[in-house]
DNA sequence: CGCGACGTTGATTTGCCTCAACGATTGTGG
DNA sequence: CCACAATCGTTGAGGCAAATCAACGTCGCG
């Protein structure tokens, strides 16, 4: 899929435009910061010891966060496709070095801005605060609930839960992504839609 | 400890001067929102089928926030101490009813506000949007170093990060608390503990 | 075609849970 | 101020869910 870049920008607008309202002043204010960034396939946005300048917006694709632990193992704190944000943001805010790797799965297109025009917007237009505040509300609350699902549930209900709520996406994740972020073993997950062929059929 | 009202007040002013600028005329416009509201201890702050229409502070004591599971286990998402936010803020935003309890933990006073008056201090006193935006940016970040630490770590790990990342707060929490913040059982914390006390003495 | 990435399978091990009983401590009402 | 109950923490035996390890199948891509 080849999009012109005023295509792209305009999704981002649009994205907004769903949260928010903007005049068409503000939008030129808002265009001005923005930058294009496409990855092919697996290719690395942020690695360990990178530090993240800036918030991204996934246009088309598939990405990915997750941590490297000491044995080796990765375990995915996000996935988002078309219209979600991607980031490590704890790099954006602390400006430290990531600890994280953030790779895409697909070939992607993003839009990014820089930390220092973001500053700015929030100062001319203020709406854009806004949308931030209640996105972050969101995945906050968002956050909230796999905590308490990390903390309640077995691995078969969080693999059930997991295809219902994320019917749409599973398919375009690669199995062991998805057992790393539901916390098991690919082998385990592997095994659990084996026994339960007819629950997952 | 009792406080005048006043006092509790002001150091609710304080906290909030401790991240925005707030010109006298600002505090009065806070000051005209605010509620005070006290707990005794063990205290149900919200249960499961309430509507959160507050944002709350704690100025003093000791609370949690937890979800009971269908096999009656507690399972602590939250806790928090002087100077520490608290609420069901699912159930707050979304005007849905709770899942969840919050309960107090000690003697508790609390500083809260009105979903409708937050809303309209937004609009007022525009650094409050901001306070709430930089606020919840760190809760998330730090929700999501919790979760990292879930998928990646082992109960004796995650309880040793725990003592050190809450030094002060671990005395004040009941055992059964602190495992089930952790996401272990409190007889196998007590046998953890059995088991590595030179480490944890 | 051949290699590398991904998924599968089964045998074995282990970390944590379950359950039940027993201490210790605290707070409360008489 | 004591007595008693309730709450909280401890201990140990036994069980199970999930991890580990190693081998093999399969598919897509260069």
């Amino acid at each position: 899929m080849h999009m012109k870049s005023q295509e792209v920008f305009l999704r981002f607008i649009d994205h907004l435009k769903e949260t928010i309202k903007l005049s068409d002043l503000d939008v030129d204010f808002v265009l001005k910061k923005l930058e294009i960034k496409k990855l092919k396939r697996k290719e690395y946005l942020i690695q360990p010891g990178d530090v993240s300048r800036y918030m991204r917006f996934i246009v088309s694709g598939c990405m990915r966060s997750f941590y490297l632990d000491e044995n080796s193992q990765e375990h995915t704190l996000q996935f988002g496709i078309e219209n979600w944000w991607i980031n490590d943001l704890h790099s954006y805010l602390s400006r430290q070095p990531s600890r994280m790797y953030v790779q895409s799965i697909e070939k992607t297109v993003l839009v990014q801005i820089h930390r220092d025009n973001l500053e700015s917007l929030y100062l001319e237009v203020p709406e854009i605060a806004r949308f931030f505040r209640l996105k972050i509300q969101s995945a906050y609350v968002a956050l909230q609930e796999r905590t308490i699902e990390n903390l309640s549930t077995n691995s078969y209900e969080r693999y059930s839960n997991f295809r219902t709520q994320f019917r749409d996406i599973e398919q375009r994740l690669p199995q062991y992504v998805i057992a790393s972020y539901l916390g098991m073993r690919p082998e385990f997950l592997s095994a659990l839609k084996k026994k339960h062929v007819l629950d997952f059929s």
